[in-house]
RNA sequence: GGGGGAAUAGCUCAGUUGGUUAGAGCAGCGGAAUCAUAAUCCGCGGGUCGGGGGUUCGAGUCCCUUUUCCCCUACCA
């Protein structure tokens, strides 16, 4: 039986996150996890996450703000984890690079391993420097003339006027953008990570499939076409930086002082050190061990399409090169990584400060949270952009949400409500072979086998599909007719109905629970006796299973309305309130 | 400039290794039913698969070219 160490992608503590980011690496990791849980157990699944808490962008904006960097990087770290939570995403951890105890050992080792093991080599170049504020300059953060075309305000790595790639020393009468400063040349020292010399050593045969020890789920078409690509020419590179913020380049090398780790070597490590740091936390220092050195280990990277190389390449090389000096055991090698496309806003990208954005306090206070995963799983960037719009959120919420499954439970619930006191009808021989019931349970064996395959579209459209079955089941035994019959097999058959829809509404209480999981559990409420019975323990997903027959007299709950419904006017004023503000800041 | 992904009914998307009249949901139209959040169920219309060329007995599905959008291009994670 393989384990499930999965991670999401860390977002950068640097600003605001938004549904885009959620729909591409989060949610649809959640609900992978969700399902693991319930379908292999609790304890074969590890959800890891944390925010990137490093990298020059993150000194320059603190200091523009006029804060210490981990002050900053904390700010951040709260209001991410906020929508995080808004959308109940699951993580077993959810930590930082700059907060988590264990990351900066962790990553310090990781370099000096690769170091020993002649994976990573130095080289002193010159580079833009500012005696001003003292720093090395970012390519990005300079400015100059273009040597190809002459245009005077170039930046440090590509041409606007002319698009020609610009190598910086090239620039003439460079100026840097952030102090205004006339940079002078400067020679520094950095290390490299050697990803040819890794590529041979096993990268290849990894990403072929062809590594017994490390198998893989098989590549996405947008990971398989980039990686192919990348790997047919692939270059060393740096990863050391002049920053005063991240983790030390080990002191005791010659010429270290003032360098740290470059943000990306740095950051996919947080996978590594954050379950150190859940494991410390559950009072076992190397059950860490169990998840990155085990080889029944299945990693499983969500991202979105922008870190594809890192997590393809850079990292799987970084952990190929630890080699076995950790405990004399290599660490595992991603097995899936669900690399997602982008997730727009009303057809333009979200853009917190251009005002073309979701306010996520105003919206979860407003909307049902899961109906907001349902729906952004349902439009998730699964093979090509996508994108919210309110109209769609409110079709969702309504014509499937509301409609399909919250209706079916409503007339199932209130029937037995009224027509049997609120219990599971005595006396009854269970329908065990209907059309529509056989519909039912393949395509709830659907939602199973297309969860195992991260086909997150597919399995909710599958639970739908479920859903209409039954509503099919309902209508074709006409039990509202049956009920009031005077002849004794109508009123078996009445009784019998309710039965297997009550059954029914128990498999989709759990069938929906990866979803919308405080749905689920209102579900569950609602069904009282019929769902008495503790299943969150390991539960056969992907088979068509029929419903056990619910016991006889068994008290069910009040029927609510879980899925309330969103009308007309209420979006046209959120379309409404998008348009002013996105006027607002323009 | 280089590399990658995407382009299929009004909308959102499926379309396995190329093979009979290209599918689904939503929306629309018609009907049935009335237990239910005026919720459900049945039926119908509608695409020649971005444009062009090629390979093949046969291509949405392979090759070339072109257009549009997005991502990466290595110090904007």
């Amino acid at each position: 039986m393989s384990r499930y160490l999965v991670t999401s992608a860390l977002p950068y503590a640097n600003g605001p996150i938004h549904f885009g980011h959620v729909a591409g690496a989060y949610l649809p990791a959640d609900v992978y996890v969700r399902y693991l849980r319930m379908a292999k157990g609790e304890e074969q699944v590890l959800f890891v996450c944390g925010t990137d808490e490093h990298g020059v962008a993150i000194t320059l904006k603190a200091e523009q703000a006029g804060m210490g960097y981990r002050e900053y990087v904390d700010q951040w770290h709260e209001e991410i984890k906020a929508l995080f939570d808004q959308f109940s995403i699951s993580f077993d951890i959810f930590t930082g690079t700059a907060r988590c105890p264990q990351h900066v050992e962790t990553s310090q080792r990781f370099f000096e391993v690769l170091l020993e093991r002649e994976c990573i080599f130095d080289k002193t170049e010159e580079q833009w420097f500012s005696e001003e504020s003292g720093r090395f300059l970012a390519d990005r953060y300079l400015q100059g003339g273009c040597h190809e075309c002459g245009y005077e305000k170039a930046r440090g790595d590509e041409c606007p006027s002319c698009g020609t790639w610009i190598d910086a020393l090239q620039l003439k009468n460079p100026v840097s953008l952030i102090d205004g400063s006339s940079p002078i040349l400067k020679e520094t020292k950095h290390w490299y990570l050697d990803l040819p010399k890794l590529q041979a050593e096993g990268l290849d045969s990894w990403y072929k499939g062809e590594d017994e020890a490390n198998p893989v789920k098989g590549w996405k078409p947008n990971v398989d076409g980039y990686v192919q690509a990348m790997l047919k020419d692939l270059h060393e590179r740096p990863i050391t930086r002049d920053l005063p913020w991240g983790v030390p380049v080990p002191q005791h090398l010659e010429g270290a002082e003032g360098k740290v780790l470059y943000v990306w070597f740095d950051a996919p490590i947080g996978y590594v050190s954050a379950t150190m740091e859940w494991a410390a936390a559950q009072g076992k220092e190397d059950a860490w061990k169990d998840w990155w050195q085990d080889s029944d280990t299945r990693l499983v990277h969500f991202i979105g399409k922008d870190n594809i190389a890192f997590h393809m390449v850079v990292f799987p090389s970084m952990l190929l090169g630890q080699g076995e000096e950790w405990n004399n055991k290599p660490f595992v090698l991603p097995w899936s990584v669900p690399a997602n496309e982008f997730y727009n806003l009303e057809g333009r990208k979200f853009n917190t400060s251009a005002g073309w954005y979701l306010d996520n306090e105003s919206f979860f206070s407003t909307y049902n949270p899961d109906a907001a995963r349902f729906h952004v799983l349902m439009s998730m960037p699964e093979t090509a952009d996508a994108e919210f719009t309110w109209e769609e959120f409110q079709a969702t919420n309504n014509s499937l949400l509301a409609d399909k499954v919250g209706n079916l439970i409503s007339r199932v619930l209130k029937f037995v409500d009224k027509r049997f006191d609120s219990r599971v009808p005595d006396g009854v021989e269970s329908i065990l072979e209907h059309e529509f019931l056989a519909d039912a349970d393949a395509a709830f064996a659907q939602v199973g086998e297309h969860l195992e395959n991260q086909s997150f579209r597919k399995a909710g459209q599958a639970l739908i599909a479920a859903a209409s079955a039954l509503n099919q089941f309902f209508d074709n035994m006409a039990p509202w007719k049956s009920v009031n019959s005077e002849a004794p097999a109508e009123q078996a058959a009445c009784r019998a109905t309710l039965e297997r829809c009550l059954a029914y509404l128990e498999l989709l209480s759990r069938r929906l629970a990866p979803f919308c999981p405080e749905s689920a559990a209102s579900l569950r409420v609602m069904l009282g006796e019929v769902a008495a019975g503790a299943t969150t323990a390991t539960d056969v997903w992907g088979t068509n299973e029929v419903p056990s027959l619910c016991t006889a007299g068994a008290k069910i709950g009040e029927a609510k309305v879980m899925f309330p419904k969103i009308d007309n006017d209420q979006i046209a004023v959120e379309i409404e309130r998008l348009n002013a503000s996105a006027a607002t800041q323009a």
